[in-house]
DNA sequence: CTTGACGCCTAGTTTTGCTAGGTATAGCCT
DNA sequence: AGGCTATACCTAGCAAAACTAGGCGTCAAG
């Protein structure tokens, strides 16, 4: 996969993963290989910083868990990271519609 | 549409666009507006380096002609270009479907 | 006690699309 | 004649974002 192609949708991943359930960044990233049979595969170091970015945005929000002995940044979606997701994912429609209309 | 979502795709469109018809940059943007229902709307500062890139790699060739008193540098897949673009939409399939199997 | 899985963080690089200018020709309107 | 629009190309500089390549720390298994 290069890496060029994900840009931009990044964000309605990770939303829409969250949406489903709570879950910090590396679980996050077991989530997405999981779904997509190992066909995403992020690095952390474009999760961490995305969901950085979501927070900032006021989409996500963070609290801190430990677990087993390890700390984990639990994000989970805002109302407005809701309404957020919804928006992208009409905006990956029209985008992959529009792609698809010049392929064919 | 927000200009981050179309990185890493403009090569695919423009090697299916011009694999139907050899067309200048000019033409290759009025093309990808029309079919696909004005949502793609690429900028010139977006088109010409990316040919220029995509001539490089040796995936097009470029000759000019001149119609109407206007110049126009008119692009052609090479045969690398083809290979190129049944690999660029299988990427694509790849993509979308792993983005479908999130989103679902 | 070393290795691997878990889990987080980040400075710097690279790629790439866009902005905002520039140049030039042709045709139409006033 | 002058100005405007469409056609057509070019490019320096900017900005966004994913990745590289490291770093840190915990825990369980060998």
């Amino acid at each position: 996969m290069r890496a060029e192609v994900l840009k931009g949708h990044v964000d309605l991943l990770l939303l829409a993963v969250l949406a489903d359930e709570p879950a910090h960044g590396y679980r996050i990233v077991e989530l997405l290989r999981e779904r997509s049979n190992d066909v995403l595969d992020l690095a952390e170091g474009t999760v961490y910083p995305a969901l950085y970015r979501l927070e900032r945005q006021g989409v996500v929000t963070s609290s801190w868990s430990t677990v087993e002995g390890r700390r984990r940044r639990v994000y989970r979606l805002t109302r407005r990271g809701v309404r957020e997701l919804a928006e992208r994912r009409r905006a990956w429609e029209d985008f992959t519609g529009a792609v698809r209309a010049v392929l064919s």
